[in-house]
RNA sequence: GGGUAGGUGGCGGAAUUGGCAUACGCGUACGGCUUAGGACCGUAUCCGAAAGGUUGAGGGUUCGAGUCCCUCCCUACCCACCA
């Protein structure tokens, strides 16, 4: 036998050895200590009679969550708080059937931190509310064939009847709900203040079109070309919409980005959804037979270095300088089908990878490179972005692959040319330095019926007044009202507009939204000067509705604004927030760029909402993701009828880092069970004879309060089952402290079963008023620790050694050992290495 | 194509950040308890008879590498013709 592994097995023999000897059956366990219980302890709590043998989970959660509710122990006093800690979970759309999993999952997940940090001495505002507005819930609304303002109602009771039942620790009087015309009043009040103050435009644009859910959608709701709702294909289509500018703000939430502390993934996405890049603006002349005058038009690039490898300029379909060298164009029907069929192919197919280049030449023009006076051919080709730069690029086939296949496609010239310092060649051509993003403008109208009414009225007659405006008249009319002649905010004083019961509200499909059917309400006056006026009949995106709701939540019930003053600055910006990561560049980049917004209008005084934030992972099924399609759905339901909304709360956390996610495993649940009904029968025998803390008790705080900050949930239950297990072994040592810090410390995570316990034991205050146990960094250092010794880098024992063991006394003990000097023999030490509480290798 | 996170027992996953690889749990085997058990309790469980070997593959740095460096392979997620 090898002293290696003799050494090994000798340590597990030996720990046998010692649980055979000590551990008496843990005959301490069982009924009639458990009776006995009951008859010395007063406890109140739990109900005349036996203490049950099993948890009876069922009546423990009906019970403690409505007790949490009556005597509001999750309610921060809002104006008084000391230590106010606003801890936020991404709010649910209630539109599924019923709460799923992943909900369930950051729910938990961000409840056990608001836990842990109301035990810290926090007070924590954890609000839930609904975002219940827009064409999820639309849709859902739709498929049962049901109205969604009916429907809203059936699932909002459905989902707050759910959400008492997962155990978290809600605020309950600061919930919301986005389709109450208490919240979007003020979703409206912000739609007309971004108006006001120049940040809201009307625009004709090529525009993303779902075909399938009937209205346009921002660039961040298309994803890989498909609607990020309903799957289908989105194509473009050309339409009037309002837009936020949103890349007004782009360097700063670019630059900010470094300011907050979010997961990297996140940052990164955003930083990627930017896209900032320097480069230059370069014109070209086009030439052309047809051509009164030469045009000019600019090219975008960052590699000016590479001016003189251009041996052709490209066009995007929805350039507007097409137009302006259509007199030259020599084949123009032939152009103007490539145009057609470009702007009608769905996003999907010009995106791919895989597609060959295509394109036509425009005949008869050329464009002359500044830098040395050749003639290029000029082509459209689709592979160029409208919206990006400005829609014409140069080709440079010799140092972009992107050219080079398009250069090949149609047998155009390609040129090493030598690259020439960049700024230089800049300032020769008359060029200039510039920064694009890729970031565009948020195109906040929607051609639907579920949202929020945009709040904004068009008369006719103040057009032309606004048109003709000059010097101080001008001054009488608002950013906004400048910006889009003819249009004006509904007065503060009338909101809010309320959407009207439609009966017909699907979508038309036409391009016009269900509202314009509706003469009562789109027939108004304008406020401006009176007269017959029409309200916009689109409603807002549902991004919106979330833009802002963590503003709202402290200040529920504010009927005079959409937040208090005092109350904002005491409680935002949010401490702490968890969610999905797949609202990278949707909800956290518009809420981050309204509160920036909202920052420079001087109703806030920070520009950043989210002070930390977290993405948690996903939840998959026996290793594939979770879908309604295959039928391998977890319902939490389900899992808190049969096993409770603890040992579901304990199993999600319990199956990975919360921010990897993991795999749901249904025979993960049996375990678990295990471990909470061995809590609960350790806990409820339990007759105390202990008389020091157990020594575990240290090391278990330590890592799990460590822990529970980092968010790594598994490792904190894996310790407070090393704890339970040290328990059982030595039940005659555990001191009624022990399984009091034990229960508190279990007490986030399984919040009904400790409070249940908690009362048993005896008392009568809440376990989550209770303040988080410390550990005695003394205690910690006076304990052994497992000495490894190796000898040449092999590990060749390891011995019981007190912490802070020196050097010199290691290297006796070691030399002391026989394994240790068979190995070392009578060769000399040559050195030895030693890592203090850790380690001595000696080399010789 | 770009980015990010990963690759560790039969499985989910640990590893104090360079110091005992496989904590904790599941599963499995054997034993106990039981009228019975898919309940509960106990013991064992990376491979190997042993020397020894082992963290996707190969190399390097180091007294010492799952962890750091180099080359490569694979998986998941996000972005993707942005000039």
């Amino acid at each position: 036998m090898s002293s290696q592994k003799m050494n090994k097995k000798t340590v597990k023999a030996v720990r046998g050895s010692i649980k055979d000897k000590n551990v008496k059956k843990p005959s301490s366990i069982g009924r009639s200590t458990a009776e006995k219980l009951v008859i010395t302890k007063k406890s109140g709590a739990i109900k005349k009679g036996k203490i049950p043998k099993e948890y009876p989970f069922k009546q423990a959660e009906k019970k403690w969550s409505e007790y949490w509710v009556r005597k509001k122990i999750y309610e921060p006093d809002i104006t008084k708080a000391k230590n106010p800690f606003y801890n936020l979970m991404m709010f649910p759309y209630p539109s599924a059937e019923g709460l799923h999993v992943g909900n369930m999952y950051a729910f938990t997940g961000s409840d056990i931190y608001g836990r842990f940090m109301r035990s810290q001495g926090y007070d924590v505002l954890e609000p839930i509310g609904l975002d219940g507005f827009g064409i999820h819930s639309e849709n859902y609304a739709m498929k049962k064939g049901v109205h969604p303002m009916r429907q809203a109602k059936v699932a909002e009771k459905n989902f707050y009847k759910q959400l008492h039942m997962v155990g978290n620790g809600f605020s309950w009087d600061h919930h919301v709900e986005t389709y109450d015309p208490e919240y979007y009043k003020w979703t409206q009040w912000l739609f007309r203040a971004m108006f006001e103050n120049g940040l809201v435009y009307r625009k004709k644009a090529p525009v993303n079109w779902c075909p399938s859910c009937k209205t346009v959608l921002a660039d961040e709701q298309v994803i890989a070309g498909k609607c990020e709702r309903c799957d289908s294909e989105v194509s473009k289509k050309e339409l009037e919409q309002w837009f936020f500018k949103i890349t007004k703000y782009a360097p700063k939430l670019l630059k900010n980005i470094d300011k907050i502390d979010w997961s990297e993934r996140v940052k990164i996405a955003q930083k990627n959804w930017i896209g900032r890049s320097e480069g230059a603006l370069i014109s070209f002349e086009m030439v052309g037979g047809g051509l009164s005058a030469p045009v000019k038009a600019d090219v975008f690039t960052t590699r000016p270095d590479t001016l003189m490898g251009v041996t052709f300029v490209v066009v995007a379909p929805e350039s507007a300088t097409l137009i302006a060298v259509k007199d030259g164009i020599t084949n123009w029907p032939e152009v103007e089908e490539y145009i057609w069929k470009a702007k009608n192919k769905p996003e999907a197919e010009r995106m791919a990878d895989d597609k060959d280049k295509t394109g036509v030449e425009l005949k008869g023009v050329k464009a002359v490179n500044p830098a040395n006076g050749m003639e290029v051919p000029v082509w459209v080709s689709d592979y160029v972005v409208s919206g990006y730069g400005t829609g014409v690029v140069m080709g440079v086939p010799a140092y972009d692959e992107r050219d080079l296949a398009f250069a090949q496609a149609f047998g155009l010239s390609v040129i090493q040319a030598p690259l020439v310092p960049k700024e230089k060649i800049v300032k020769a051509v008359s060029g200039k330095m510039t920064t694009q993003y890729r970031l565009r403008d948020w195109l906040i109208s929607r051609q639907r019926y579920w949202g929020p009414p945009i709040p904004l009225i068009y008369c006719e007659h103040c057009a032309e007044k606004v048109k003709a405006a000059k010097g101080k008249e001008k001054q009488k009319y608002s950013a906004g009202e400048i910006q889009n002649p003819g249009w004006s905010a509904v007065k503060e004083k009338d909101l809010p507009v309320m959407l009207p019961f439609v009966k017909n509200f699907k979508p038309a499909g036409t391009g016009d939204s269900p509202l314009s059917s509706v003469p009562s309400f789109y027939n108004t006056k304008c406020p401006k000067c009176g007269n017959k006026a029409r309200r916009e009949t689109d409603v807002s995106d549902t991004f919106l509705d979330s833009s802002w709701y963590f503003l709202r939540y402290p200040s529920v019930g504010n009927k005079k604004a959409a937040f208090d003053k005092k109350t904002t600055k005491k409680w935002l910006p949010v401490d702490m927030y968890l969610g999905g990561a797949e609202h990278s560049v949707l909800h956290l980049l518009y809420s981050r760029f309204v509160t920036m917004a909202l920052k420079d209008m001087g109703y806030i005084d920070f520009d950043e909402p989210f002070t930390k934030f977290r993405a948690h992972g996903l939840i998959i099924r026996d290793g594939k993701k979770m879908s309604k399609s295959k039928g391998n759905v977890v319902n939490p339901d389900e899992y808190i009828k049969k096993f409770g909304a603890d040992a579901l709360r304990l199993h999600l956390m319990f199956i990975g880092p919360l921010e990897e996610g993991g795999d749901f495993r249904d025979a993960g649940m049996v375990g678990i069970t295990r471990f909470l009904n061995r809590v609960w029968s350790f806990s409820t025998a339990y007759s105390g004879k202990g008389k020091t803390i157990s020594s575990w008790m240290h090391k278990g705080i330590k890592k799990i309060t460590e822990d529970i900050a980092l968010l790594k949930y598994n490792t904190a239950i894996a310790e407070l089952m090393v704890i339970l297990n040290g328990f059982t072994e030595k039940p005659e040592e555990v001191t009624k402290k022990d399984l009091e810090t034990f229960l508190i410390l279990l007490s986030p995570f399984a919040p009904f079963m400790t409070e249940e316990l908690w009362s048993i034991i005896g008392n009568k205050a809440s376990i989550h008023k209770q303040a988080w146990p410390i550990f005695d960094k003394k205690a910690l250092k006076q304990e052994s620790f497992d000495l490894v010794v190796q000898v040449n880098g092999r590990m060749r024992a390891t011995l019981k050694a007190k912490k802070g063991t020196t050097e010199a006394e290691a290297l006796e003990m070691a030399k002391g050992d026989e394994r240790v000097r068979n190995h070392i023999g009578s060769a000399e030490i040559r050195r030895v290495i030693f890592v203090e509480n850790r380690i001595i290798n000696i080399i010789v």
